[in-house]
DNA sequence: GCTACTGTTTCCGGTATGGAAACTCCGTCC
DNA sequence: GGACGGAGTTTCCATACCGGAAACAGTAGC
């Protein structure tokens, strides 16, 4: 199967969003609160990309329980993996030679 | 001279203007209207870009007659070539490993 | 001066963003 | 079971961004 075509994703491109989908693509799961203090967001600004992520089918959420506390672990979808592999083709594109 | 540390920037990162970049850094100058055909933009909204670059040092801009008609010309100053150069980084930072 | 073309600025509506605080949920502990 | 506290969510609000349309300004040529 050949490389869908690189495609620029808004919901992805946000700072905050593609730094959060770097983290994920990086992991299988991560949890909410490293998250949170990775990229130094408020719980309120994190749930809000996270929601964000996730109604466009990106992100699928999980809750678990550790150190007696439930906690929401967060992971990229198939689609999400293959929409963010695809923006960061398409960033790449667009910078083109540029050496960094 | 050890390059500078990447260092993210908004003023750079927004779609339209990261594309304005990309198409300057990749030619000494660039005409106004071939930058607006190109990334298919408004008259105003191209205008408004290239404003908030200048804003920010990154563009310095050239007029010159051709076709007997005044145009302007556009090209990243060395600041802002420095500036691209090092978001690109810290994008690359971010992705990673990402294989895009 | 008048016209035509190149950009710029203003006006406006729609949307993103983020912090603070109120609120919901749920597991723990007594 | 009821109180407590932590984990996220939602609401509220204020700010900024963004883009189109249209009015405006500057310049070249007649």
């Amino acid at each position: 199967m050949p490389p869908e075509a690189p495609a620029f994703d808004e919901v992805i491109h946000a700072p905050q969003r593609l730094r959060i989908c770097a983290a994920l693509s990086a992991a299988h799961k991560v949890e909410f609160g490293f998250l949170q203090e990775r990229l130094g967001l408020s719980k309120s600004a994190l749930s809000k990309h996270l929601s964000h992520l996730a109604d466009a089918g990106y992100v699928s959420q999980d809750r678990a329980v550790r150190d007696a506390r439930s906690r929401l672990w967060l992971s990229l979808t198939p689609e999400g993996r293959r929409a963010y592999a695809s923006h960061v083709r398409a960033l790449q594109e667009i910078v083109g030679s540029t050496d960094g």
